[in-house]
DNA sequence: ATTATCTATAGATCTATAGATAATGC
DNA sequence: ATTATCTATAGATCTATAGATAATGC
């Protein structure tokens, strides 16, 4: 659920329309051309025009933190999930293979995870809450055995950017996470 | 040795010496910022107008090439290097590290292995070129037992891509190739 | 005489805004 | 009456060129 500010609640009518619309323009927009797409493509997908985009979004900065910061809510999300399985190891590979198979059919996720929001504050506070779900994910496989003793969360992390590099290369998204996850995996 | 064309063989004095100053500054920029650097930038860091770099090189496409082949080149005649080591996964361990090295050092060699020259022919072929010396090293490897039988070259090439955006966001490039190599290394 | 260089600026490609017009809701 | 929308365009930021000026080499 979406934090709906002070700000959303008052919108008129159109305006709340108009809003949604953008929204799920936009993120349509980013999946399939990455985070570089213009603001005016936004709007036309949205059957807008940019000035009403940016009454909503003052910066097309706004708008990409916006999105970002769900995606990365998703991930996050994601990585609780796989905390529940019961097996630490399994967990770290539903994650792994959940997240490559997502960005190798949305682009702006793979942008999002290399370059989104690096000076926003809010884009800065996810990427630290996923580095911490990540750490309970390799702490708990580490604890049971199944995880190379010596991986840290940022090295996860910097392979998950890598992984979105590799699969925008033409990478088959399967093989090299499975390379990747060979990689964690304790060499017993 | 770069390829002395006719064309080059007949330039002017003053000519060839600016040419000369602006490889040189243009390298020297593409490593500190990367491919997206501003012509401009690269005139005055060759002490030259802009005018001059494009007498030089018609496009920036086309000095982003010259510089991008030169790059490949090099990690060519490295994969040829390690080629000669007795043992063919010390062959591998060697090239990984080697080139994750260098891009620790160099945007323009990782921009130039996620982005640089995809519609150029000539850049095309150094790639070619370069998966193929990457299949015999990783012939050798699998004849020997060392390599995971399923590794293509084309997976590892994605994966120094991949390499470079884990590199670039901020990770350590000794502790990812380690890793890295871990997951192309045959689970003995 | 020819070939190369420089500066100033045209042209392309975006983000962002101004200000005239239209829709909402009290 | 207020709030939102639209189109046309200003402004920023690049690449690339025109055309007047300078350096080379026969």
């Amino acid at each position: 659920m979406p934090p709906t500010t002070t700000a959303e609640r008052h919108l008129r009518a159109d305006a709340r329309r108009n809003r949604d619309k953008i929204l799920v323009a936009a993120e349509a927009a980013f999946r399939a051309q990455g985070l570089a797409v213009q603001m005016e493509d936004i709007a036309r997908r949205a059957d807008v025009g940019v000035g009403t985009l940016y009454r909503h979004f003052p910066t097309k900065e706004a708008l990409v933190v916006e999105l970002s910061t769900r995606r990365f809510g998703t991930c996050i999300a994601q990585a609780e999930k796989a905390l529940e399985s019961s097996d630490g190891w399994a967990a770290i590979e539903s994650f792994v293979n959940t997240n490559a198979e997502q960005m190798s059919r949305d682009v702006g996720l793979r942008d999002t995870f290399t370059a989104a929001g690096k000076d926003d504050e809010r884009c800065r506070g996810e990427r630290r809450q996923l580095e911490r779900r990540l750490a309970d994910l390799l702490d708990r496989a580490r604890d049971e055995g199944g995880l190379r003793p010596d991986v840290t969360a940022q090295d996860v992390q910097a392979l998950m950017c890598g992984l979105s590099g590799a699969i925008a290369s033409g990478g088959d998204w399967r093989r090299l996470a499975r390379i990747i996850l060979a990689g964690l995996r304790s060499p017993s």
